[in-house]
DNA sequence: CTTTACGTTTACGTAAACGTAAAGTAGTCT
DNA sequence: AGACTACTTTACGTTTACGTAAACGTAAAG
C-alpha cells in the first residue's frame, strides 16, 4: 500500500507536481508507470527527500545528481569502490565546510544579539537615569 | 591603505568584478568613488565574505540582504530592538535547521562509505576465497 | 603618443529551476 | 450522460544571478 499518487506525494513533501516532474526529467527520479500514470514508492519519496534536503543545503539539481548518485552505485570492482569512497570523502568534506560556514554565522548573529540587549538593558537604564550619555562606538560604519 | 580596487577585490575573493557590480546594484555594498572608481574598504571585504558566506549556504540575494540588514540596524528604540532580536532568533533557527539538515547527510554518507568498505574487504576475501558467495542484502531498490 | 592596465556604463544573453496555461485522457460519482 | 477529479504531455514564460560584449574614460609605462 506504500505507493503515492504524484499529487499525494506533492502534499506530504511540500513542493509542487510540476517540480517532481521537473525531477524526473532531470534524471532524479524514476518513478512507475501504471498506464500513463507515475506510481511512487517508498525508495522514490525517500529520494525526493534526499534532494529537498539538499536544496535547502544549497546544492543544484547537478550536485545533488552525483550525490544521488553515490547511494545508488554499491556494485563495482575494487577500482570503482575506491573512487566511490574518495568521492564520499569530498563530498563529506564539503559539508563539513558547509557546517563551519553555519558556526561561524551563529557566532556572528550572537554578536548582533548581544549587541542589540546590551543596547536595550541601556535604554532601560536611561529610562531610570534620563540624560545618561552613553559612549559607544560602532565598529564602522 | 585599506582600500581596494574593484580588481583586487574580485580577485581576493574568488568573483568577477561583474558579480560584484550587481551586489552593488542589489543593495548589498556601497563603495565609496574615486572620481568614477569604485573604492572598497575594510567593511565592504567583510560584507562581501558574508554575502558569499550566505550563498555557500544556499541563501538568496534576497535573504542575504535581509541578513545584512541585521547587521547594520544597531539603531533604533526598544520596540525596534526587540523586533530585530525575534528576527535574529529566527535566522538562528534556520542555521539551525541547516546545521540539521548536513549532520543527518553526513550520517547517510558515512552509512554508504561504511557499506562500501564491507564491500571492499569481501572483495578482497573473495580474492583468497574466491567462490565465497556473500548475501547482503540492499536498503531498496 | 600609442599601448597597456584597469575601470566605467549600458545592454543584451543565458543557465537553472521551475511556473503557468492549454488541451487531452481516464476513472468515478450522481 | 454529464460533471468532477486527478493526472498527462507540450510548450512558452519567469525569476535569479550573473556572463559577455561593446564602447568609452584615465592614468601610468614604454
Amino acid at each position: 500500500m506504500n505507493h503515492y499518487g504524484i499529487g499525494e506525494l506533492a502534499r506530504e513533501s511540500g513542493v509542487t507536481p510540476r517540480a517532481i516532474r521537473f525531477y524526473e526529467d532531470y534524471g532524479l527520479l524514476r518513478p512507475l508507470r501504471e498506464g500513463q500514470r507515475r506510481i511512487y514508492r517508498e525508495r522514490d519519496r525517500t529520494r525526493l527527500k534526499l534532494i529537498l534536503r539538499g536544496k535547502r543545503l544549497g546544492f543544484s539539481l547537478a550536485e545533488i545528481a552525483e550525490i544521488l548518485a553515490l547511494y545508488d552505485e554499491p556494485r563495482g570492482e575494487a577500482k570503482q569502490l575506491e573512487f566511490l569512497l574518495e568521492k564520499i570523502a569530498a563530498r563529506r568534506a564539503e559539508l563539513l565546510a558547509k557546517r563551519r560556514d553555519i558556526e561561524a554565522s551563529l557566532r556572528d548573529l550572537d554578536g548582533v544579539a548581544r549587541d542589540c540587549r546590551r543596547r536595550l538593558q541601556a535604554l532601560k537604564d536611561g529610562a531610570r537615569a534620563p540624560a545618561r550619555r552613553r559612549s559607544r562606538r560602532r565598529a564602522s560604519r
